[in-house]
DNA sequence: TACTGATATTCAGCATGCTGAGCAATGCTC
DNA sequence: GAGCATTGCTCAGCATGCTGAATATCAGTA
């Protein structure tokens, strides 16, 4: 292990770059301006309405002060409502806007090209085998960092 | 591919978030404070006395504008120093200071150890294809990032 | 009910990464 | 050798991520 190309960690922060720039740029060319963070928030919005930030965090393994400039920029898009919860005045409830439902539904496509693109230089066996290691290797340091995943029951 | 957590786009995020936070933690243990980042362009300075900051960042794959900020710190550290290129004004040379050089002798078994523990849920041969089949990928996506990976000979 | 601990959110500060722009020096070309 | 594109570097601005701390609220208990 001479050299950082042959580090995993090296090669984590290189896969993890090159992934954000064809997000983007697949992205941008579908005419639509939504970061690869933006848009798994929106994606677990719309799937779970009126779910507060932290457990919204906890979902898709963002810290907790990350998600409130996140939810912000959503809320700035049109894309998310925010609004005080019933019963808990601390939390606030997610909801997403239709606005957010068009842009999602639009922007899929883009998102699923996305990902064949960042694995382009794969067979496509080899792109599962890549999917399941990370998955194995993710679920096995997941409480490594300070935003784990935490899925509604873990606790 | 309905959800994110199936994408490799996520999985990627998730695993540099783990990387990242795994490497921090041996380091400090180890009594440093140096990021990947940091620790990258030490190495690669180390390797290469006197290179410039834009073959530097070629050779990890790091945006110009942002190998900046991290040789400054490195600087202030007192672990690179940086110095006028003779021959060309525009230029600055880089080399490794003895303090750098003790800083990246200690800290290799903390680095080392870092990049075990972050695939620590796979076994020997996962790993090696978890490894392999990220440089594959890399190589095929290298071009499409803005700071793309230059070999001193790729020009 | 007052106290204590836990929880939801936010903020300040720092380190990547990126886009886009600007500056100074270089080198090529006519 | 003057003009101009290129190159090396830097800066401003924005979006993650993180640490640590503050604020407000809630929940359980003495």
């Amino acid at each position: 292990m001479k050299d950082v190309h042959d580090m995993p960690g090296h090669l984590a922060r290189r896969f993890q770059q090159i992934a954000v720039a064809v997000f983007l740029a697949e992205v941008e060319d579908a005419g639509y301006d939504l970061t690869p963070v933006q848009y798994a928030a929106l994606a677990a919005v719309s799937a779970s309405p009126g779910i507060d930030q932290v457990t919204l965090a906890g979902l898709i393994a963002y810290d907790r002060t990350t998600i409130t400039g996140v939810v912000d920029r959503l809320v700035q898009k049109g894309l998310v409502a925010r609004h005080a919860k019933r019963g808990d005045r601390r939390a606030r409830e997610l909801k997403i806007t239709d606005a957010g439902r068009r842009t999602l539904r639009g922007i899929t496509p883009a998102v699923e090209a996305a990902q064949q693109i960042m694995l382009r230089g794969l067979t496509d066996s080899e792109a599962k085998e890549l999917v399941r290691l990370l998955q194995k290797a993710i679920a096995a340091g997941n409480a490594l960092s300070r935003a784990p995943l935490r899925g509604t029951a873990t606790r």
